[in-house]
DNA sequence: TTGTATGCGTTATCAG
DNA sequence: CTGATAACGCATACAA
């Protein structure tokens, strides 16, 4: 690929000069200005990025921390930042992390040795001291899924205990008693959250949630199956589900369909997250809104003016905390 | 951050050795290796990739052009290809291009100036000899959505007129005559290859398809609700809808459902691509499957080959073309 | 085994 | 307005 100086040999200038209309940012004179133009079409030229963010010290690229791209949630997520992103002329570099801390911090430090300027993770895995620590030293580190006291403006995050009692809350209103839960182990801080919200407001309305009628599977349309297979095989009776996640609430629904079990008549279902998916199903899903889009922008936004030079105020707040709200549709009803 | 330079210093080494541990290709003596390797811990060093990127000129960097991330069929694809290409070691780059020529180009143009070396674009909006042009000035260009005869051998892609083939002739073997079909406009060659392939099959058994019985939608829920409402408000009697894909599918079975009729019963409806969704949703869709997931692995591989220099053998295929399938679940059956 | 010097492609500083 | 020149951080050929 074409250089700076090839260009310049072919305008017959300086490479300064070329560099100064590829900035634009000094005045060169029109007519030599139209011979580089034209040598840089002619020669398909291409400012090499590398060379600029070395000498400039900028690279222009925020880099994104997810544990999966194929989960709708994630995607969700990667393209709220993505379009935000664009629109300040940043470039996105996604890494993966699993949900593995060994992998989420060979994620990150990938991404540092990239020079990412601003970073959104989403960490599943890592220890809160280490996140401290990485938020310490990377000026536009910013966590997306949970709030830590020592770096609360970095932080974006979720009411998770305040999202399992509305589901709870709402479900108690319906009139339900016999309630059980379907849960997750593999994203721990969310889903403990959501089950301890569950069993406060569960208490505040004299509702009994015996262990026994809590399973856990993982968090997708398949663990949904086995958790309530499970449940029922057990000889549990329930009038009401509260599941960890919309998938897995899909899950539930058509294994509770195929043993001819109507829903919402006989058995009301909530799930969470309310990702497309819920709008999809039959019948809709009557979920708790967790707003990814508009956090994943928060987040991003947050952490370009972290690293913004030509902002003279700098804000620090208290971070940013979402809170939940239900998205009533046909899932569940009175008991 | 800490430099090479540092780390020499704080190990009392020259640069050049350090450089050596770091690219593990020399042999450097037991003691000043970990000496360094101390000191890279201590100031927490990451190599510069930029700087390794100007001087070694190779980046492992891979780039992917796809409309948009949130769409999970394409957050499938560009989760592929982030699966292949980390075990590669390569990092990968996301560029969305919309369905705009401009910002295809863009993106790509983009992706270049970082010296990506290999990529997989998914272009709905670029002319073929645009593509063509692209694909002989990047080596490790490969297309992931059509063939284009002049590059076959840096295509991947789905033969769709295949998959349109496939959809009516299943529902033409159950002895559906009355059929509609809901397409679109957004995403141009697919949409008209699998109309042709529908016509095809169609005009094989004999029946016909007025043109007032294709309406057109956005490529999602939204759309395929409003495009069946717009056929039953002209009065057009059908027993089988072939949808574009599976999200039109889920809201021409919402629209429906709503109107009292019930699927498939009185109406058969077949989907396409067989994204999730199709198995979470009720009835679940039959639908033909869209093997996107081994594609993008596909196409990563290949670009990956394509750039790899310690191949001495290189192959000319004639690109990759999938084919079709039905997976036949629950939203279809005889007249 | 290790150190020195050079260059990768740009930008920025300083003269002219 | 334009042209040398140095510097960014690293890898490598060449010396030692």
């Amino acid at each position: 690929m074409a250089t700076i100086k090839d260009v310049a040999k072919l305008a017959g200038v300086s490479p300064a000069t070329v560099s100064r209309v590829l900035s634009a940012t000094v005045v060169v004179s029109p007519k030599t200005k139209m011979r580089i133009e034209k040598a840089i079409a002619e020669l398909d030229f291409r400012p090499n990025a590398h060379a600029r963010a070395l000498v400039s010290k900028s690279t222009h690229t925020i880099g994104v921390v997810i544990s999966q791209l194929a989960d709708p949630f994630f995607a969700q997520m990667a393209s709220s930042i993505e379009d935000v992103a664009r629109k300040r002329k940043f470039k996105v570099l996604v890494s993966t992390g699993s949900l593995d801390a060994q992998k989420e911090l060979m994620a990150i430090k990938s991404l540092q040795a990239q020079r990412c300027e601003a970073m959104v993770v989403n960490s599943k895995a890592l220890a809160d001291d280490v996140l401290v620590e990485l938020a310490q030293r990377i000026p536009g580190f910013v966590l997306i899924n949970k709030l830590i006291p020592e770096i609360s403006e970095r932080c974006v995050w979720f009411d998770n205990i305040g999202g399992g009692k509305v589901m709870a809350d709402y479900i108690a209103s319906l009139g339900h008693s016999n309630i059980v839960v379907i849960s997750t182990k593999e994203r721990v801080y969310d889903a403990t959250h959501r089950l301890t919200g569950i069993r406060q407001s569960l208490t505040e309305h004299d509702i009994t949630l015996p262990d026994d009628h809590i399973a856990h599977g993982s968090p997708d349309y398949a663990g949904g199956r086995k958790a309530i297979e499970s449940l029922i095989n057990q000889g549990i009776k329930f009038s009401a589900v509260l599941c960890y996640n919309d998938a897995m609430a899909t899950g539930v629904i058509s294994a509770l369909t195929d043993l001819g079990r109507h829903i919402p008549d006989d058995v009301s279902i909530v799930g969470f997250d309310d990702v497309l998916l819920a709008k999809y199903c039959m019948p809709k899903l009557t979920t708790v809104k967790y707003p990814i889009d508009i956090m994943a922008r928060k987040a991003t936004e947050l952490a370009l003016s972290l690293i913004a030079k030509d902002s003279s105020v700098i804000q620090i707040g208290k971070g940013y905390q979402y809170k939940p709200f239900l998205v009533r549709r046909e899932s569940a009803t009175k008991c």
